[in-house]
DNA sequence: CGAAAATGTTAGCAGTGTCAACATACAAAA
DNA sequence: TTTTGTATGTTGACACTGCTAACATTTTCG
């Protein structure tokens, strides 16, 4: 005897709707398969979730919590750059190891943060909180952090989406040597050692 | 009298594609309306592309050749560091100012660039040029030759996405000086003075 | 208790990608 | 030139989608 109302509907359409969106891709989900994954009726998600956009958002939100987290380094009053290494090499790893999500919290499926409140917090409080590991870096001013901060974003940022991309631009190009897979593997493959050498001309202790 | 036949759909159905994609986003663009807008039956573009993917990858292909042109540089003999910046200043430039196509280009819209030879062959034309930049740039080895490639790459790349993101992210936090927000402003207001920053480390000529 | 709000259901609209079956035009072979 | 195959375009249909309106049930609270 199952009640009528489900009690717990919100809660579990967002654990459903993160699952299916990290396995097939945010293209593939919809909230009718959704309702009915979660044996409830196909119009019932919209009564939690104004669009099919709102829900992205929640996923989305998730998401940025979950790097947040990854990104996360027990700081005492000093940050070393090593430190600083490893904070880009987990952003790295969760970007490549959650490339659905990411699709979503970086791409254009949620237009505009402003719209979903949870989500612009989550999402300020990563940047913040990779920006506070900077500020304890050196002594540096409030724009010297900000450079830095946006500079090994952008770099691991884009290391996520070209590293993905090129293995599928090079899939069949095993035996070109130095084309962009040989050097998207490169990175891949030694994430730390790669980010390190980058970063070595930004950071200095 | 409008003949059976329309004799040019392929390429017109394409080129519309290119302008509504970059116009409204991919997401927006059915083949139907597409088909309307080409004044031809709704199944017709079917005659032309498999699948829906397969116009994607047209408008895909036309945006990697657009970038190829936009990030060419004239070269003799030898390169300079400046004329790197300038590269990557004008691949922002278009990251910026064709971010829909852009989005096609590096999104996950298109599967796996392999089942489309043209696209293929464009996005690797690309990331050619660019290699072949660096090639003049100074006596390098492969391995560091495609090594400041892909941090190039991976750098503007990143920018792109971080740069758009911030916006969309911190259009309401003006007043917050120090937030995503400023530094994006800080870096697309000053594209060139960024990168030759950002390159310093990797670039010494 | 009773009203109001929250939550769930059913029916339906307009739009989508895609396919099968059919129609027409063109190009090459007879 | 006629025939015949192929390329291209059309019609109709299926299953699916986001979303809305109207209605049903349950919970909350004055």
């Amino acid at each position: 005897m199952k009640s009528y109302h489900h009690g717990n509907l919100k809660e579990e359409l967002i654990a459903c709707a993160c699952r299916l969106c990290e396995r097939d891709g945010y293209t593939k989900l919809s909230i009718r398969s959704l309702a009915k994954e979660s044996g409830v009726s196909q119009t019932a998600p919209y009564r939690h979730f104004e669009t099919k956009e709102a829900l992205y958002a929640s996923v989305a939100t998730n998401g940025f919590k979950k790097l947040s987290k990854a990104c996360h380094i027990d700081t005492k009053k000093n940050v070393s750059k090593k430190q600083l290494v490893e904070i880009g090499c987990r952003y790295i790893e969760f970007g490549l190891e959650n490339a659905n999500t990411y699709d979503l919290m970086f791409g254009t499926a949620v237009g505009n943060f402003a719209d979903y409140p949870e989500l612009l917090e989550a999402a300020n409080k990563t940047y913040d909180n990779m920006r506070s590991s900077f500020s304890k870096l050196a002594n540096d001013s409030d724009d010297i952090i900000a450079f830095k901060c946006l500079t090994l974003w952008s770099m691991v940022h884009g290391l996520v989406g070209i590293i993905r991309k090129v293995h599928v631009i090079g899939d069949d190009l095993e035996e070109s040597i130095h084309g962009p897979m040989s050097a998207g593997r490169m990175v891949a493959d030694n994430l730390e050692q790669h980010l390190d050498k980058v970063l070595s001309g930004l950071i200095q202790n």
